[in-house]
DNA sequence: AGCACGCCGACT
DNA sequence: GTCGGCGTGCTC
């Protein structure tokens, strides 16, 4: 019999409709369709052609009725593969989300006159693809998980990531590389295009150009042997035999993913090294406390530094400056003589928290007093919004918010460290582990020997940053979450909805006394509870809320006074990075 | 989403 | 009798 059936995923974010559903492939179409394409088909009850993909072509179907026919075949390009078919629905299954959600992560919009110049050059290569699919065969490479410690010096972290994926590339399989924004994406382009060649990295960025991206992501797909550099989507990228994937410093804010179902890119990260059994790297300063965890657990090995050539720091307490201008900095004064001499070698880097923290422009300001004291010197200000990628070796006063450091061509002469008390006066659970990791990364960027003043903040914190002994203070961290029961040692999950449906949902998962913290009333009778739970109930908490999901979304909607009735259905948020943090912008909401 | 079906209360 | 409002269910 020959294959008419196919099975086929629907491009939507309905819950409803994150199913396989079957559709017969009329007479025209037998040629082209073929698993991973794009379709178009009916969906009668919606009264509507969506879009899809095509999992398999088989011969019959289980489905107790007529079947609908496939409308069109929207690209002989098979642009979902079977393994980033299996990650999708894997990560919407823990996420309780849905799949077409995390599928349209990793596959970019389609781009017709780039799509067709790429058929022209490479005609074989539709044909061999569709062949493979059926996924992996080659024979199983022992992944390795590891929790790297970076060398602690300027571009430590991007030799780093280069010899990882040299020998993977070597070999002809594949390398993922995640880094939180564009800018290290910029500078790990060229470190690697220097180590394996301009040809064999290719860079997917949601950012760049819709063409451009599509144009990447075909390459990408079509090809092994290279480096596929991205910021946090890269993990779901159409890698061909996936050799590595790595993450540079995941604990930064920017690998949370807002687009629903909102999974971080380390989780998904996680999921795609199983499926694959190729390496997992997390390489950074000062890891997450999620990190920390994955080796505790023993799940990921710890590799600390081959060389204990660590930096100096220096702790300061806040102590006033006997220079009336010092004073007004807020700098001690063992730290104001330590940059007024390097500034006569080179740049001295002066962090600074965000300008949000602070009213109006604390950079600006913080440069304005500066600026006086060094009137001799260049000031150089970088932040978010008008970030200085790199400076040169020439003395100047680099005023930078954190996380948006230039790099200074030899390193710095000396690093300030200020406002710490401010950065760690934000409520969030995450606060110090963020603050050691933006002031490991900060440190980093001095030049060997070079000294770094941590200005006003005392206790563990400093004490790990002197020592350079982050994974210390992580485990005193990650110790403290555990009596708590805080995450990351458990999991938690955030239920929206009305008292009824929310309520159901925590029965139907069996979460019971102090793990169930709330309600608290939103408007319109909406109530929201956080719930927690261990990780070896994931899976079945996920899979009963999915089914009260499901519930809610058909069926059941409010009394219909207005006019569209609307539904108070019941919203899932897995893992939300601060569950008890209720007035943050967009708490529980997650963009589609 | 968006539409059809069907169950009950009030009507020419 | 039957018209129609609105909860309910379904999408191959």
């Amino acid at each position: 019999m020959a294959a008419r059936v196919a099975r086929v995923v629907l491009d939507s974010p309905l819950p409803q409709l994150d199913r396989i559903f079957d559709y017969a492939i009329p007479d025209g179409l037998t040629a082209t369709v073929t698993p991973g394409v794009r379709v178009r088909v009916p969906v009668r009850a919606a009264r509507r052609v969506m879009d899809g993909w095509v999992l398999e072509v088989a011969s019959d179907s289980a489905f107790d009725g007529v079947l609908a026919e496939l409308d069109a075949v929207v690209s002989p390009v098979p642009v979902l593969t079977p393994e980033v078919w299996t990650l999708a629905r894997r990560v919407a299954d823990r996420a309780v989300g849905v799949a077409a959600d995390v599928l349209r992560l990793g596959i970019p919009k389609r781009q017709a006159r780039v799509e067709q110049a790429w058929l022209q050059s490479v005609p074989a290569v539709i044909a061999s693809r569709g062949a493979a699919a059926g996924g992996v065969s080659r024979p199983p490479m022992t992944g390795t998980r590891l929790v790297v410690q970076a060398i602690p010096e300027p571009d430590g972290w991007l030799t780093m990531l280069a010899g990882y994926a040299t020998p993977v590339v070597d070999a002809g399989r594949t390398a993922i590389i995640a880094v939180p924004d564009r800018v290290d994406l910029d500078r790990l382009e060229i470190v690697l295009a220097a180590a394996i060649g301009a040809d064999r990295v290719i860079r997917l960025d949601a950012e760049q150009p819709p063409a451009a991206r599509y144009r990447a992501f075909l390459a990408a797909a079509s090809r092994s042997g290279v480096a596929l550099i991205g910021t946090r989507s890269v993990v779901y990228a159409p890698a061909a035999d996936l050799g590595l994937i790595a993450l540079w410093d995941d604990g930064d804010p920017a690998f949370q993913e807002p687009l629903a179902p909102g999974v971080h890119a380390r989780d998904a990260a996680l999921i795609r090294q199983e499926l694959c059994d190729c390496r997992l790297v997390l390489l950074a300063h000062s890891p997450s406390v999620e990190a920390e965890r994955l080796v505790e657990i023993g799940w990921c090995e710890r590799v600390p530094l081959a060389s204990r050539r660590v930096p100096k720091v220096i702790p300061t307490a806040f102590q006033t400056g006997a220079d009336r201008l010092a004073e007004h900095a807020r700098i001690p004064s063992s730290a104001w003589r330590a940059a007024a001499e390097a500034i006569t070698a080179g740049p001295v880097l002066v962090q600074v928290s965000r300008p949000g923290d602070d009213g109006p422009a604390g950079g600006e300001r913080t440069a304005a007093e500066l600026g006086k004291a060094f009137p001799q010197a260049k000031v150089i200000v970088s932040d978010g919004r008008n970030r200085v990628v790199s400076v040169a070796s020439e003395p100047a006063l680099v005023i930078s918010t954190r996380g948006a450091e230039p790099a200074a061509a030899g390193g710095y002469r000396a690093v300030l460290l200020l406002d710490g008390e401010r950065m760690l006066a934000r409520e969030s659970m995450r606060v110090t582990e963020d603050a050691l990791r933006t002031w490991s990364n900060a440190i980093a960027l001095a030049a060997p020997g070079a000294p770094s003043y941590l200005v006003g903040v005392s206790g563990p914190v400093a004490r790990a940053l002197a020592g350079w002994r982050q994974a210390e203070f992580l485990h005193e961290e990650l110790s403290q979450r555990l009596a708590l029961r805080l995450p990351p040692a458990v999991r938690t999950a955030t239920l929206i909805g009305s008292p009824v449906a929310v309520d159901a949902a925590i029965a139907a998962a069996g979460i019971v006394g102090d793990d169930v913290i709330g309600p608290v009333a939103e408007e319109d009778g909406v109530i929201r509870t956080v719930v927690r739970f261990d990780y070896r109930r994931g899976g079945d908490v996920a899979a009963a809320f999915r089914t009260e999901l499901l519930r809610h979304a058909t069926g059941r909607r409010a009394p219909g006074k207005g006019r569209p009735p609307r539904p108070i259905g019941l919203r899932v948020r897995m893992d939300d990075p601060e569950p008890f943090i209720g007035e943050r912008a967009g708490f529980g909401r997650i963009d589609r």
